[in-house]
DNA sequence: ACCTGAACACCGTTCAAGT
DNA sequence: ACCTGAACACCGTTCAAGT
């Protein structure tokens, strides 16, 4: 009965961590909560000192990935012109895609999970409630999709873009990335490396024309 | 040890009637091979005559959800002018979205679920497999998108339409459509009635806009 | 305060035995 | 051929006991 006390959130990230390599390896349906904390090395129990279930575990790795994508996004979009919303908005959408498609082992293997209907899963252990499907799409909850909308928000407003209701086309726009590249993300584990290149790129290219299309139609 | 023989597709039809009743009552995460067995009234050895495995019962329910809307829609499109490529765009986009609200709760219930890393699932057992997230927006597999991508594509081919490639377009198109009902389902249980179907009728009518503007820039 | 790990409880799946 | 249900195996979660 060895005891290593840690600060408590590298305790954390390394259970984070040692999940991660699971999912990697096996799949979420492969991860049981034995082999996190054997990874980790400590105790079985330990887990339930930084999480309150294992779905709860999945819902902070959800989480984890789609803060890094967004932090890198953003560091991308410093770089653009600033009156260049058109600009803004197809790389996002570009970006976005390559961006799940370049961690698509551990994207394709996060995003597909059970939902308990659990009504006592209030977040309190710390932030790691999951943005899951569905309210995914919040942009007062989901960092990435509201990126998406303050670039049409201030587009409209800036005259770029003709849009009736940009909250409403934020949800729509980012549905139609987030979907398309999950089923991408499928595909290229279905086809040989070649053909479903050419499937992302023709994707890809169909899916600017949509935002261009869409939100200037009048240019 | 009573046996009852039934004919094989009726019991598997049984099985999954227990099985719809249990997700709607309690959730994809409340559903037991014993309780489905249970109100099917026979033996948990059963269940695996009839289903491979607990996933692929999902699977089952699934398709029959997609199948069930598949043949709504068909029958109302059937009754619009042949012609009219545009108003069967934007009828399968609107009525999609409030056939999936309609049945928000199988919907919300059904589409969220595990994936399993199974090498060994192929489809054997009868039809079942599911249209999973993903392959779901493959024309070949799932009915409904396949609905879609043939409004595009015949479509474009009449001149109503001035799609550069209109099976990429149905791939975005049909996660723009998901994905959207998805979150105005989780929506609608969060808020009031109310203001949730304002929200639901603003992003249905965006969201014709999108399908108007992307599909015919030229109109 | 933080950690341990044995014990418990709950299913998914199998299979030898019934009709 | 179709069905049964006891038995097995595998985890998620808890908790009394350690430092």
């Amino acid at each position: 009965m060895r005891k290593r006390t840690e600060a408590p959130e590298r305790r954390r990230s390394d259970l984070l961590d040692a999940a991660q390599r699971i999912v990697l390896d096996k799949g979420v349906a492969g991860l049981t909560v034995d082999e996190v904390t054997a990874r980790a090395e400590v105790a079985k129990g330990t887990f339930y000192l930084y999480f309150r279930s294992k779905e709860q575990l999945l819902g902070a790795l959800q989480d984890r990935f789609v803060d890094d994508l967004t932090a890198r996004q953003r560091a991308e979009l410093d770089r653009l012109d600033a009156g260049d919303w058109m600009g803004r908005l197809l790389h996002w959408m570009e970006s976005s895609i390559r961006g799940y498609l370049a961690h698509a082992d551990l994207h394709d293997a996060l995003f597909h999970h059970p939902r308990s209907e659990d009504p006592a899963s209030q977040p309190s252990i710390g932030h790691g409630q999951a943005a899951r499907h569905g309210h995914e799409a919040d942009p007062t909850i989901n960092t990435h999709a509201a990126a998406l909308a303050d670039i049409l928000e201030a587009g409209t407003a800036a005259g770029a873009f003709t849009l009736a209701n940009p909250r409403a086309a934020a949800i729509l726009l980012y549905n139609t990335m987030h979907g398309t590249a999950d089923y991408l993300v499928e595909q290229a584990q279905r086809e040989t490396t070649d053909s479903s290149t050419n499937l992302v790129d023709a994707v890809i290219s169909e899916s600017l024309n949509l935002c261009r299309r869409y939100a200037e139609p009048t240019g």
